[in-house]
DNA sequence: CGAAACAATGAAACCGTTTTCATTGGCGGT
DNA sequence: ACCGCCAATGAAAACGGTTTCATTGTTTCG
């Protein structure tokens, strides 16, 4: 930067305003600097300037699986929106490690990224330890899955509304005896969707044979429908809480001998790419995943600038998304056939 | 760091050693300050390190698409390689403008990343450019795709060799007439796949009735798979280049009357997560992305490092995986050649 | 016409580390 | 007792920007 000066003809101070508020500059020194730095080929050390400014202009996203469909097109988001603001995004994957989001979060204090975005629900540091303390102290916004702590930004869908209806649905469609794979306990999305689904099952009266336990993984979905199968009363319908054990159950279903969906309906959550081209395409409930992202970056650039938030909850619409894989229950399907509105031509 | 330094009763220097090479410190003066720097909530501060060692142990990826399953599970490779080496990473999404790429290369001249992976191809800055030249000189590598540029070190698998598999493959299930549905023109993985086949093809005297040119997306597979049917000597096979233009073929096929692989066997590439779901389950390539990552991100580490590369081209094993939906050939005698409908014709 | 505001620039302090070089005392070898 | 060596520590100079404050002419306005 001195080189540059010298050869503008200006003091290092003027420089430094022509990279950082060029509107300052009288029109003939700007021009001087900008070709005295082109032709010295000089940029600015971002290091220096996150130094001096205290701010890193990047943001860090956690999330516990980059390969997941569903994280990476919030990824995506993110990403889009945090360009679109002139910053960088550091990706964590926290994966099953517990204290992988702690090292990450390290970056925070360290001064290298202004924000956290949290995919995975797990805010980092012990529960009242200081560096947690100080930690909600920085911006930070959850995504998708709630946090613990209270006073954290989120940024989601109203997953109990939802699931609740995804059981109108199912109630519409004339099922009676229905089923539930949830996530793993302890996880916000599953609780929010559990209850919601029993609450819309009760309102329509509509029997809940019971619930099992999964853990967002295809093959879960596959093992938990086998337990479904084994039951005396077995439902005509079952609701997974992600695409992926949808998925599972259907292949579940489907080696059983049964067909879905004129034995078996099935209907999955989030909407992932593959959902429409699985066969049967998937009924599911879609999530505005990059404008989740887009929304969850804005927000974190809000806190990083001191604007006051329009809201610590940012709620976004959801889509019931019908296909094929929710059809008239067996014992209606004589008595009416009433055909839901499908989607047109999926791709 | 001073207040640290206060506390614990030594010097700025000797609070600096015990981060940055703690060996070098007297058990006893470094206990002491390690308590001092607890007491006061020290952490080093990266922007001031990074500015001083003029390296900032992180990583800068830059893909086409992150959403998309291929690259996320390279990306998350590189993500586990890059923590177990103590960095960081950052990832761009370059999508379909070109000059994105460009500005996010930008960091690494502003010091802000050591190394630059690329997984789209696409070297940044205008060939010939004095920008480009530095680029050329500092640790970059290309995964999966090609970079035009000589001198760049590449991690991927033997395309070519995979390719003339599949042909190979399809020769010995019975096929006499085989087709190519490619990916866009300019790909060096669209070329490589291309030469394998005919290659391959050539081999076993397969005829190779055609090779249509398909973008990687799932509408371009159905799309071509349309025109494919539409040819007069329909072809019995058909190699997609990548897993989600074979859905969208299986997927046209299937729309046409035809079965798969009954009627039609097709073969896809890469092998991303979904394809063992997929009804009928996809016959594929699979690329070792996760150890693509790993890989990518050691090469990059031994040209940060100053490591002598062990080569500066990696190739990884690919393996065919053998599914459903390639099968024999339907028998010549058998072939009363099903017509196809076109009750739902894309155009 | 004079005071005040303003636009454009510069000098110097500061951001928080790392690293070179110097200093000190202890130690083994002769 | 001397010399050199080494381990442990410290003083001070970078690293490359930003920002406060001061210093100029130049307007503007009462």
């Amino acid at each position: 930067m001195r080189d540059v000066a010298e050869l503008a003809g200006v003091a290092l101070t003027t420089v430094s305003r022509a990279f950082s508020d060029p509107g300052k500059l009288a029109p003939e020194t700007l021009r001087r600097i900008e070709s005295a730095s082109a032709n010295l080929n000089y940029t600015v050390n971002l290091n220096a300037r996150s130094l001096r400014r205290r701010s890193s202009d990047a943001v860090l996203v956690l999330l516990p699986d980059i390969a997941n469909p569903f994280f990476s097109l919030v990824l995506k988001g993110i990403e889009e929106a945090a360009r679109e603001s002139g910053r960088v995004l550091l990706v964590g994957d926290t994966g099953s490690d517990a204290t992988l989001g702690d090292s990450y979060a390290g970056q925070l204090e360290a001064r290298t990224v202004d924000a956290l975005i949290l995919l995975d629900g797990r805010l980092p540091f012990r529960p009242g330890s200081p560096a947690r303390a100080r930690l909600l102290r920085s911006p930070v916004v959850a995504v998708s899955e709630r946090v613990a702590e209270a006073g954290v930004p989120y940024v989601g869908i109203d997953n109990v509304a939802a699931a609740r209806d995804v059981a109108h649905l199912l109630a519409d469609l004339g099922h009676r005896r229905v089923a539930h794979i949830g996530g793993p306990a302890g996880n916000s999305l599953t609780q929010e969707r559990e209850i919601g689904f029993s609450a819309g099952a009760c309102e329509r009266a509509l029997w809940l044979g019971g619930m099992v336990t999964g853990d967002f993984s295809i093959r879960s979905g596959r093992d938990t429908a086998a337990v479904i199968l084994s039951w005396p009363d077995r439902p005509t319908a079952v609701f997974a809480a992600n695409d992926e054990m949808a998925f599972g159950a259907i292949h579940a279903f489907k080696a059983a001998g049964l067909r879905v969906p004129e034995d078996m309906s099935v209907v999955g959550f989030d909407d992932i790419a593959f959902s429409e081209i699985h066969d049967p395409a998937l009924t599911t409930v879609r999530q505005p995943r990059r404008a989740m992202g887009r929304t969850a970056m804005a927000v974190a650039a809000a806190q990083i600038e001191g604007t006051p938030l329009p809201a610590s909850t940012v709620i976004l619409a959801h889509e019931l998304v019908l296909r094929a894989s929710a059809g008239q229950a067996p014992s209606a399907a004589n008595a009416k056939r009433k055909r839901v509105a499908f989607e047109r031509a999926p791709f």
